[in-house]
DNA sequence: TTGTAAGCGTTATCAC
DNA sequence: GTGATAACGCTTACAA
């Protein structure tokens, strides 16, 4: 049986017996903070109530932030007193239950350890956390089974909205229909075929500006490392390539195109066997930034030279992408700010139309990985 | 103001003026799941329970997963068909305010953006998910003013347990102490000195794992570039190197010593600064992978070869490390493990003692970055 | 300006 | 085997 953070012996449905006596007995004589009442019980509004000789609904009155409630100025003071003394925190639950809010907002993503996902947390953090909310972090690891169960937890945590990157992976759309049902906003990164608002770049478009600077530098020989084949994003930056070349004119080679998925192992071992081919390319396109980490590891294994005898191109522009040598020449996607946006639409005052789809601009990069052939 | 989400203009307070003819007509009569009542209610167990003719108690014994209650199978199963018919998913939150668990752990890190809090992070959330809890994420950016309201969050929201990472900035501790005070959970993943279970690596020891290698190929000139000075992380690496350093009777020549932030750009800084020195060093410590990245572009930069010239060894072992070239010697941390391991001693059944602390190993992992001077 | 009490959606207790 | 109902901690309508 999987662990669980259990009980701790805290009894369970406690009739109040005495009310007004146990408050009694429970007010602290020496004026040292404590959080917990003699029985154990965390300290409720009861307790600042008691102890500030005022009802609870004064006491709601005076902590609840929102509220311009008029309050005489010494009871509202004695009361502030009063909760700081007993180190008094109201219960987020209660209030939630109470007020169909939760402030909390989950972030549905494949992979946290990609630094790429990363950023678009962060994003999503910034502006979550700057209006005192919360984010539930639920890593998919591409794993629809575990997305499923993540959409029914979050569900049963009655959150306000939740943010679907990588909704690229259509096998999701069923476990996603419920979350509309119980009036859950959800925002998705990345283009799909949900009925909900979305934040996205276009990388078609992207993988066109790739295609057509290395095609600007005489390359006609590219190849295409590519990611997940149920991604959209993978979809959709392979169809700017192929696109771009058809464009020219030039035929799509097949064994030019190979499978990968968006980490470093696989664009090395893209890498290899591009470099294996007979008619090897001079170029190479790789669908992600980690998987252009691996395609220079192995072209530096195999002594081909970047940019000289190959040049590589990716897509996010990482923070490493500076560092590497040679620098690494890539798409920018506004990760962080994708999940910013995402954040701004969920918290929007109403509810924004599922046809709502913002698009926010990718930029080529150029930096040392690319040179004529 | 900062945006929330809002109400959506959900009636608040409803008195049940007649509570058993308003679930009678709320029954739903068409067959569809719906998960909304027509009053804009979601979906509530009285809903459930009028809707398979039984009472709420009813409901509650045949879906709560842990009760083995004894109920009638053609009970049993009239209830579950109508909260499937009707979309039913229990409200958690009305179940944490009677049973005084939320299901919920806090992970508190400086940095979502790191490689290696990431992991940490996603150890944390395998363990946490797979028992059906939820992670909130947390995310400092190493301002302890954020880490205070977020102490403040999770306290409101009565998370069972919190991890808390890079605890190694000591103006933390008095946001923390309430945390104990509320029987809140808390688990440190490094060294620290606050009352609190932890789970850590010695930084000391690893520090000296990659000062002797370095000295053992014949080094004696070693750069050593820190991260943030308010990280005992930093402080016990920088100790383990000047301790080895000592140890072997070597003078340790601050000059040596550079400043940087735990990134690439700090690493990067901190290269050029060792090597526009007079008598420049043959290898270089990097506090941690990230700025090692950073030293290998400098000392690219400046023409120095790796490692003929300057051997540099990293700290971490990001998945990265093995795809740079030269391919980064490091000395391995467990991040995931410790995310793991922390999550694990916060599920215990009974609460460790806060002295409890257990020490993961570190490991050079020799690559191609080092070689003789 | 303050107090009383209903009600949010559950579960546990007690009675039948 | 099932049902009524108090209680969890809070906010707010209404009364005073």
């Amino acid at each position: 049986m999987p662990a669980t953070v259990p009980n701790g012996g805290r009894p369970r449905l406690r009739r109040r017996s005495d009310p007004g006596k146990a408050l009694e007995a429970d007010a602290p004589r020496d004026g040292t903070r404590r959080r917990r009442q003699p029985d154990g019980r965390v300290v409720s509004i009861r307790d600042v109530a008691a102890e500030a000789g005022v009802s609870v609904a004064t006491v709601s009155r005076v902590l609840t932030p929102e509220s311009s409630y008029p309050v005489r100025p010494e009871t509202r003071e004695g009361v502030i007193k009063a909760a700081a003394r007993m180190g008094y925190r109201p219960n987020d639950l209660a209030r939630a239950l109470l007020q169909g809010r939760t402030g909390t907002v989950g972030v549905l993503i494949p992979d946290i350890s990609n630094p790429y996902y990363a950023e678009i947390v962060r994003g999503v953090e910034d502006v979550v956390s700057a209006s005192g909310q919360r984010v539930v972090l639920c890593n998919t690891n591409r794993d629809v089974e575990k997305a499923s169960r993540y959409m029914d937890t979050l569900l049963k945590a009655r959150v306000d909205g939740v943010v679907i990157v990588g909704g690229g992976s259509t096998r999701l759309s069923s476990f996603l229909r419920p979350l509309g049902a119980y009036g859950t906003r959800v925002v998705v990164i990345g283009r799909h075929d949900l009925p909900f608002p979305s934040i996205r770049v276009n990388n078609v478009e992207a993988a066109r500006q790739a295609t057509e600077y290395l095609l600007s530098l005489g390359h006609s020989m590219i190849g295409f490392i590519t990611g997940p084949a149920d991604s959209y994003t993978v979809q959709d930056r392979l169809a700017g390539y192929r696109e771009t070349l058809r464009a020219r004119g030039l035929s799509i080679r097949t064994r030019l195109i190979v499978k990968a998925d968006f980490e470093e192992a696989g664009g090395y071992a893209g890498g290899r066997q591009l470099l294996a081919l007979r008619d090897r390319p001079t170029a190479i396109l790789a669908a992600n930034d980690r998987s252009a980490v691996g395609v220079l590891a192995a072209l530096a294994d195999a002594g081909a030279k970047v940019p000289e005898d190959i040049s590589v191109v990716g897509f996010d522009d990482i923070p490493l992408a500076t560092f590497l040598r040679p620098a690494l020449t890539t798409v920018a996607i506004p990760s962080s700010q994708l999940g910013r946006e995402a954040a701004l639409l969920l918290g929007q005052e109403q509810a924004v139309p599922a046809n709502t789809s913002r698009e926010l601009t990718t930029q080529l990069i150029v930096r040392d990985s690319c040179c004529p052939p």
